[in-house]
DNA sequence: TTAAACTGAATGAACGTTCAATCAGTATAA
DNA sequence: TTATACTGATTGAACGTTCATTCAGTTTAA
């Protein structure tokens, strides 16, 4: 992986930025453009369209997490503590970027989420496989697949960030505990 | 809540029928009226744009879900029983009609889920509040807020569908077994 | 000097919405 | 009964706007 060229970084930040709050479809390339500071055909130096540039920001915004949550994992700990330290960090990467869980969001369910790009090589999912797999090994977790106690994680994490992201006043005024759900989730997963 | 004109819910199923693959800005008014037999101008006899027309869908939408999951479920049962009910109920509605899950999905983290439709009254929260408050008194389920309860089920239920959906041919060919998540997401809630 | 990057006005396709015209069905009048 | 008028839903071409993309000209850097 070459290092992102500045201007190029510039844009998928620009974008990813506005994607939040506008959508992909709200986003005009002209919108991103001056946000970055640059011109509307700069961006097609660095991009070969409007579904590139959404599809390279696949890639960037998944390799944050990635060495966002890995290189925060000390595997000396013991494993119960490795997953609250895998949810507190996923958790506050999302709180703190909250453009990264949005684009997230957007893109899975959208027509970009193309078979192609679900079977490109994904560090994020391997380490997510291997992280499982050494919880069931240990006879910590449930033994079922990776894959499945990886699902259930990650799709707990995203719907606790989606609620927090998008009913931020509900969550305040019913004075509901998000946090909960991490423990719960550990339940969901661990051996019975 | 009087009955939808035949021909009004004539456009809202086209239309959630088309949203599930093409996204809302992917599907023009024109390409909604064709699906439904109508012109285009036609559509404007019942909605006054295409805003407005989302936003009925999303009523119209959650009206079925409320009403396929409420009207299974049997008070008379034991909890745990009507609880996995309610997930395979909600699960196979999702299934038969992946177009209402695609357009809750694509609804919730979209600008048009305003704060003035979050407030607006529901039903199916009000009795998911119940029901779980149900489970809380009989000392079934944890002594968290209902809220939180549902929170979890209503994710889980969603990221499991959304994998489903989304990942058909990943989940098939790693023998991916969803309704394992069930049995996890009990887990989660049930009083430990 | 030259190649690459950059600019932003221009292009044309696509879209939501409008509206004059049409038409089926119903009421009215002879 | 029959002819005429009326009603309001329906139609689809046309309008104005927005937007991704292009490109001729300019700046930058080596």
């Amino acid at each position: 992986m070459e290092p992102i060229a500045e201007k190029k970084k510039l844009i998928l930040e620009s974008a990813l930025a506005l994607i939040k709050d506008h959508g992909f479809h709200g986003c005009p390339m002209s919108m991103m453009a001056k946000n970055a500071g640059v011109a509307a055909g700069t961006i097609y130096t660095y991009f070969d369209s409007k579904d590139d540039l959404i599809g390279e920001l696949f890639f960037y915004a998944k390799s944050i997490i990635f060495n966002h949550v890995s290189g925060s994992d000390d595997p000396s700990l013991d494993f119960k503590t490795r997953f609250f330290n895998y949810w507190n960090n996923l958790s506050e990467l999302y709180l703190d970027r909250p453009e990264i869980q949005s684009f997230f969001e957007q893109f899975m369910i959208s027509p970009f989420n193309t078979r192609e790009i679900q079977n490109a090589d994904s560090p994020w999912h391997d380490w997510n496989s291997n992280f499982f797999q050494e919880g069931i090994d240990k006879g910590i977790l449930r033994n079922l697949s990776p894959d499945i106690l990886f699902i259930m994680v990650i799709g707990s994490v995203n719907s606790m960030s989606k609620v927090r992201q998008n009913f931020s006043e509900k969550v305040a005024e019913r004075g509901i505990d998000l946090n909960q759900l991490a423990e719960m989730t550990w339940d969901a997963i661990r051996k019975q």
